[in-house]
DNA sequence: TGTAAATCACCCATTGCGGGGTAAAAGAAC
DNA sequence: GTTCTTTTACCCCGCAATGGGTGATTTACA
């Protein structure tokens, strides 16, 4: 083995305050080591990978590249790296983009230091930890609508529309006619409102009932 | 207020060693109460209604009904109740079932007894408690495939046509001609080697690529 | 014994889809 | 500053899919 067992944790963050906080925090615990401290994500593009951090928390508001914007960059420098998100941030959007983008977890600045200690621990287990909020709303982005207007068939049918099939492949997936089929989209198109695939696949998922 | 401020725990779990021995944990942690316990759940769909517990403890294998398959059962029965699915079972499609039919958390019977009451108090505070593991499944199932063949714009109109938008209003939303959006297709075509949309769509998924 | 769900039928006109080839213009990379 | 990639656009062809109207039968459940 060529370096010593320490983790080796790298931080992006704007705020020095901050930034030295959490340095001083990770770096006094025995175990963890401060790879590298940067206030931008340019200054740590052009040094982290020299750094070669195992975690890297990684503010997503910061001035100039946001960290959001930088997380396919820093994931293509450092393919090894566990990327934590840490921020004051709670929209969906932001979330669900920042996990897309590769993050390895996503928390909230109001975590308690020995919470962050933790968690840099658990995405080196191969954890995934999230702020309590941010799990439930991860979790909640699964959830079906169990008040669909829509019956079982015709759930069936529209994800298999959904998926791009035509009506005559799912008619002879489902080992039924095709008029069946065609039925069944017409009763769908009537509850949905709609006059069309596109918006019968829209409202569907809108309303979380595919 | 009619009732004390005990969280109310139910329990389902066809092993009695097991289900008892969360009970005695449970039971005994001041704050917390148990509601009922039940071998299965025939059992529990008869009597727990009545028992109105906050938070459910689920086992998904059980004998009779599984407890995926009672899950939309029981939160027709009990849409307050937070439930959280228990279990030895990590696979992909389990866990997503029961996340879409209204789970509220995910642990594996190898967490701690002091982490499994930590669990109902983090989901009766709007958390969504997952096993590490687990959480880390959760997440990689957001994150994208970075060394996709497409490229950026072939990529955006595969999301359109996933949408089930034609051609034709694929490329007035883009403000580009119906001709290139064509010829983006044929290209999407040649690198996922297939020769429909649905086919497209499948592949692209399944890389994460979309 | 009704009511909802799922099944199948035949009508119509319009639009979309997959595949062939070619090539200019704009950006990025070296 | 030239090369490679990406994005844009145009022509041809024929078959398949789509959206909508109306009506009828069977199955299952309460």
């Amino acid at each position: 083995m060529k370096r010593d067992l320490d983790i080796r944790v790298a931080i992006i963050e704007d705020d020095e305050t901050i930034r030295e906080g959490y340095a001083f925090l990770i770096g006094n615990t025995p175990g963890y080591k401060i790879a590298g401290t940067y206030p931008s994500c340019e200054e740590a593009l052009k040094k982290i990978a020299h750094d070669d951090p195992d975690v890297l928390l990684l503010d997503v508001e910061l001035p100039g590249i946001s960290g959001i914007e930088a997380l396919p960059k820093l994931k293509k420098l450092l393919p090894e790296t566990h990327i934590l998100i840490l921020t004051v941030y709670e929209q969906e959007m932001l979330i669900f983009r920042a996990l897309g983008n590769g993050a390895a977890g996503y928390l909230t600045k109001n975590t308690p230091p020995e919470k962050i200690v933790a968690a840099i621990h658990e995405v080196m287990d191969g954890g995934g930890p999230m702020s309590a909020h941010i799990a439930r709303m991860v979790i909640s982005s699964f959830k079906r609508n169990e008040s669909t207007p829509l019956t079982r068939r015709e759930t069936e049918i529209l994800e298999q529309i959904a998926t791009g099939k035509s009506r005559k492949r799912i008619a002879e997936e489902l080992y039924i006619d095709l008029e069946t089929v065609k039925s069944h989209i017409k009763n769908i198109y009537h509850k949905l409102n709609v006059h069309s695939k596109a918006d019968a696949i829209k409202a569907a998922k809108d309303n979380k009932f595919i």
